[in-house]
DNA sequence: ACCTCCCTGGAAAGCGATTTCCCAGTCTGC
DNA sequence: GCAGACTGGGAAATCGCTTTCCAGGGAGGT
């Protein structure tokens, strides 16, 4: 393995030198020394040793991002935006998958911590659990407190900057938009109770038509994926539209409809939220609420890195997307 | 922060017994001193230093996947297979998106190396251009030279540890299966012409027509994305099956498709390559090849880690699977 | 009893960079 | 022509941890 001082001797100058011309300074290297250390660097195949780097420096290149699942439009997509905001700060990106668990959530976090990343991006709904998410809480405090940067997608409970997504408003725009089409009797699957985006997308909907002076709607609880859309839609009796809090549930539950011979939106109305970009090509077209999220992954990254004191949360509107997955009824 | 020799002195310790407890050793410590260095690193709070650890041990726990594009759910699978098998290794992950520009994948190798990760992955097609492979061969071959370990998911083209999906295999079988429905008249959505997986599954394919005595298919170029496949959609003329050479082409060949009022499969077969999960919902169900990306991706790591000599490739069979999108002809 | 041998604990030498000093030479202005 | 400011170069301290080496004490064998 070629060091820094393997170059330096070839190249007939010192460790300092070397260090200057190759790994940047604020100081001024001899044209003719700086030929020779970069010839010798070159011929020799160096490469910087990042950790060491990152010792001698005290602060790394790196930052971290936390999702659930990878394999999630919603996440990829989220991740897609924080990466390419990193790469044009030329950061490079550790990420982690947690596959729903928070404990993992919290054990990367310290990974990360140890790592002495410079930034950590949470991305992902905090769960209820007042217990965990302290817990997560303290250990992104520990991470702070020695100088690190955090910030997180979703709910704003962490203490750090946080990009919000206004589930509730979009979910009760949502019920407006579906109200306004004739609908009266609504389902939601709901999701998880203890996972808040869900709850927070649920509870908003449930209050527009609260507000509307609708019935109340069915609400059926299961996973907050495909699987758990197509199941819980089993369950609906007697709605003529079903608002599924995420849009991989929704796809699951066309498919349950799909099956029993439930025409979709003849028979009844299917809605969803987060306009995952995959999906555009389903048929039918699914309305949903649409969330830009390559920005709000790009976005976090700017408030996590952002040096300024007050924790910001800045909250992001979704858009009501109305296709041929509803429609108006007598 | 909070170092190690904090929490010696604060334990009444050397640094080495320290160390010895926190960070794990082959050597005992007795259970007083180790009870009281555990408890003084608790109340400190103190996280090790990676980087340090990893100058000091000269080996880091960090591995590194380099993919294409994260949102493409391909890609998201493999790395996902990657990242479950490294979370059972204790291993971390960098992830890097080269978003299809090959400089900036020998780029993040030479990083990847500058951090002195453990492994690195490459998953995604090579491109045909034959002086930018061997740059990333060599900058592959500086890295294993250094005593780094490195695998790739794709073509055999890099001198390392390989798993190589049978394209052509693949897209064979999938012919005669489509010949065996009474096709004749093919199309094939090829994608970019330097792209050597596209070129593979289209050449297999190509090869297996010719070897049934079918007339040879209309091949049109263009993107290797849902958007190359709509717009090579509408080039067809006057075929009764369509191979997209994957599933994302193949999605956007249908949209096309259906925006034109053609009926699949009743005017015309579409079939595509991969068995995209998220794709699972879609209409018509697709017909394809399915490739296990995730044991693909975990199975590269596998091999990476591994530390026997001579380079390794392994072969992985696709699966012609059958679905509406596609129907026998008279 | 005596001599190994094993075990545990500590001192100190790295790991590969960065960066602070210090030094000598060169410019500049007067 | 000279003091003082600047400049480019090198020696060495430093970052936080691991690990070798050494020392001392108790166990076990004869």
């Amino acid at each position: 393995m070629v060091t820094l001082e393997d170059v330096a001797r070839q190249a007939g100058v010192s460790l300092a030198t070397a260090s200057r011309v190759l790994n940047g300074s604020t100081r001024q290297v001899g044209a003719g020394l700086r030929a020779r250390v970069e010839r010798a660097a070159d011929e020799l195949g160096y490469r910087a040793n990042i950790a060491a780097q990152t010792l001698a420096r005290g602060s790394s290149n790196v930052i971290g991002i936390v999702v659930h699942d990878l394999t999630d439009p919603y996440f990829a997509a989220l991740a897609d935006g924080a990466m390419r905001a990193a790469a044009t700060e030329g950061l490079l990106v550790m990420v982690g998958t947690t596959h729903r668990d928070p404990e993992q959530e919290i054990a990367y976090v310290a990974t990360l911590n140890a790592q002495r990343v410079r930034a950590v991006l949470l991305a992902g709904s905090r769960v209820a659990d007042q217990a965990v998410t302290g817990r997560l809480r303290d250990e992104l405090a520990r991470y702070r407190d020695s100088g690190g940067r955090a910030a997180c997608v979703g709910q704003d409970l962490l203490g750090v900057d946080t990009v919000a997504p206004a589930n509730r408003e979009g979910a009760g725009e949502l019920a407006r938009a579906l109200a306004g089409l004739g609908h009266t009797r609504f389902a939601v699957l709901a999701g998880p109770p203890h996972l808040m985006t869900a709850a927070d997308r649920s509870a908003g909907f449930a209050a527009a038509l609260r507000e509307l002076g609708l019935p109340a709607p069915q609400v059926i609880h299961g996973p907050f994926d495909r699987d758990g859309g197509y199941a819980a839609a089993r369950q609906v009796k007697d709605a003529t539209c079903v608002f599924a809090v995420n849009d991989v549930m929704a796809v699951g539950a066309l498919a349950a409809y799909r099956e029993r011979g439930v025409r979709v939106p003849d028979d009844v109305s299917v809605a969803g939220f987060d306009d995952i970009v995959t999906l555009r090509d389903h048929v039918p077209a699914l309305t949903t609420v649409r969330l830009p999220l390559a920005d709000m992954g790009a976005r976090a990254l700017e408030l996590a890195l952002n040096e300024e004191e007050p924790v910001v949360v800045e909250h992001v509107a979704g858009e009501v997307v109305l296709r041929e997955s509803v429609r108006r009824i007598a």
